[in-house]
DNA sequence: CCATAAATATACCGATTGGTATATTAAATA
DNA sequence: TATTTAATATACCAATCGGTATATTTATGG
């Protein structure tokens, strides 16, 4: 059973996880957190350890999200080569989609916890490592099935994309020009075409 | 002639500006800056308006700074393709040289200012489009001079260009491994090679 | 060397920060 | 419905925030 507790912790993570992706951690105050949310202090330490405590089960409730959604991308192929296909088709509508959340987790998180908070940068750099395992044996199964070529090494394959994207992201988010994110799924797109397609 | 005041300008960025860029501007406070630079208040308020305005000279004293140094490796050749080669060796030593300005003020501030101070975020926009500008000038200059095919684009390749590096800068930094940066640079020799050169 | 101006230090302001102890209210159980 | 417990609100804390007015020191030109 769900109690009433669970359901506020959900609900303040709902309305402060984008207010942290946007504005990062040490820009986001508690009384962001108790004005957004109509509750007072007591409810979120109630809930809450502290202030970082909130900030990484916000990060942690965003990146939920996004990879949930991609996951239920991936699931339109059951072709190793289409899923990377798939991916590339899902981020040409990131921007928008990423836009509900307050931005890229990984990027903003990312930037905002480097030299700051150690145990949230640690939670970014597991998400990363997550997605490239998650590439990396999507690669692999394509070369056991036969539709990428053998010579292709995944890992190194699974971080060029993204490191691709994440640039991507920065640049249409700073630029605020979707431009930059269409472009590289682009070529990434003719990057599985040229050099991993059989 | 220099006066006293400007002398103490130049301090305080060359102390305050690693700083900001490394913490952002919510999380770096004035008790921050008076504590790094060994001065006081009034020294820091008599040579800038405010915080915003320190930041935002902070960003520039920065900027400069890559800047300067980009250029000056840009040098070492004439021919506009081995600039190019140039930008991607320069970048190759980006790691560790951009430790001691506090990491890429680029990304840093660019993620830090999007949606929090639109001031600051309008400068990175200039620093980006002037970068941008740059290498889609010595692209030209190498199709011009026949070292580079008439059919590239030569701002989408800049576009691509920078892309590609500020992800790369954002991995290395969030993972700590300069694999990223140097795989990223012979990704983008690779296709200087078989894109461009003619 | 003195008068003036420039530069920096000091002391203070109200507002806000993250956090907590306690009071109050809402929910669950018996 | 009475009692207990869970959940939230209130009121407060010391510390720090960015900023300013004024006092003091340092540099400069006559």
């Amino acid at each position: 059973m769900t109690t009433k507790a669970e359901l506020t912790s959900q609900y303040i993570l709902e309305i402060v996880a984008p207010i942290f992706n946007k504005n990062g951690y040490a820009a986001t105050s508690l009384s962001d957190v108790t004005k957004a949310t109509g509750l007072t202090k007591g409810a979120i330490y109630g809930n809450f350890k502290n202030k970082e405590d909130l900030a990484i089960a916000s990060f942690v409730f965003t990146v939920k999200n996004m990879l949930k959604r991609i996951g239920e991308h991936l699931l339109n192929s059951d072709s190793p080569i289409e899923k990377l296909y798939l991916i590339t088709d899902f981020y040409r509508n990131y921007y928008d989609y990423s836009k509900e959340l307050g931005g890229c987790p990984v990027l903003n998180i990312g930037v905002d916890a480097n030299n700051q908070n150690s145990l949230l940068l640690q939670k970014v750099r597991q998400v990363i490592e997550r997605i490239q395992d998650q590439v990396t044996t999507i690669v692999e199964e394509g070369i056991e099935a036969g539709e990428i070529s053998a010579e292709i090494n995944a890992l190194y394959f699974a971080r060029r994309l993204d490191t691709m994207i994440q640039g991507a992201i920065f640049m249409t988010y700073t630029m605020d020009d979707d431009f930059y994110i269409q472009d590289t799924m682009d070529l990434i797109d003719r990057m599985i075409d040229n050099e991993l397609k059989i």
